[in-house]
DNA sequence: CAGGTATATACTTTTAAAGGAATATGTAAT
DNA sequence: ATTACATATTCCTTTAAAAGTATATACCTG
């Protein structure tokens, strides 16, 4: 991990959406549907999100059936993971985040896209 | 703190001239003109750097003569100590950072514009 | 193969911010 | 008052990225 990475992991931590879905995820894995459903927004912007956090390897997809399952990337990151446990540390201070996982806790998860 | 602020301390750490700024500021308060120096890059660009910081709360400021010293601001912001700490983790690792604090203590500290 | 569902991509517009050149401001010294 | 020095600001151009609309892709079911 040099200077030019460590940046790029602030970027893609720089952006709301983005940080409740790194939040949503650290609970554990979520398709796209549910991460839409949970933070309220279209799907484009998610997916886009998604593709930006995949892309820098903050996250990694799986196919199951018409479904894409993220979660958090399993590659061992240090920037990231302490960067995740400082969000940890945020969010019982904030209503949307606290909201989110609020939210993701009441969610049905006997949909065929939820991953057992 | 609230998600927001959250997401502009982000913004602030995700550019890797303000990042060699606050790892340098970590050691103690600087003027412009040797963070000029050590980064070896232009006033400008330093100057806009030091006021994005300032403008965002990360630093602070104080006139002395001359010159400008620039700190981290003294205000507590969890989310600051805590990245901090966490970037200084990652200077080890990195030959850019770690470059800097080299040049740092290797400078005339017996200018006019240094902080005794 | 046709239709439906979940997700991704392409295209466009808008906005934030980076960086450079030139200029302005504030302070000190003479 | 003039000059010199340190720093800040303005103006401009360029680039990254956010968000929306529309369309494409992938998979499943019948």
């Amino acid at each position: 991990m040099n200077s030019e990475e460590l940046c790029q992991v602030y970027r893609c931590l720089c952006d709301k959406t983005r940080l409740r879905i790194l939040n949503l995820l650290s609970d554990g894995a979520l398709c796209v549907c549910h991460l839409q459903e949970i933070l309220n927004e279209t799907q484009v912007k998610i997916s886009k999100h998604l593709a930006y956090l995949k892309a820098h390897g903050l996250v990694e997809s799986e196919r199951r059936a018409n479904w894409m399952i993220y979660q958090i990337s399993n590659k061992t990151n240090p920037i990231l993971e302490k960067n995740l446990k400082c969000l940890q540390d945020i969010v019982s201070e904030d209503p949307t985040f606290k909201n989110d996982i609020k939210r993701l806790h009441a969610m049905d998860t006997s949909a065929a896209c939820c991953p057992s």
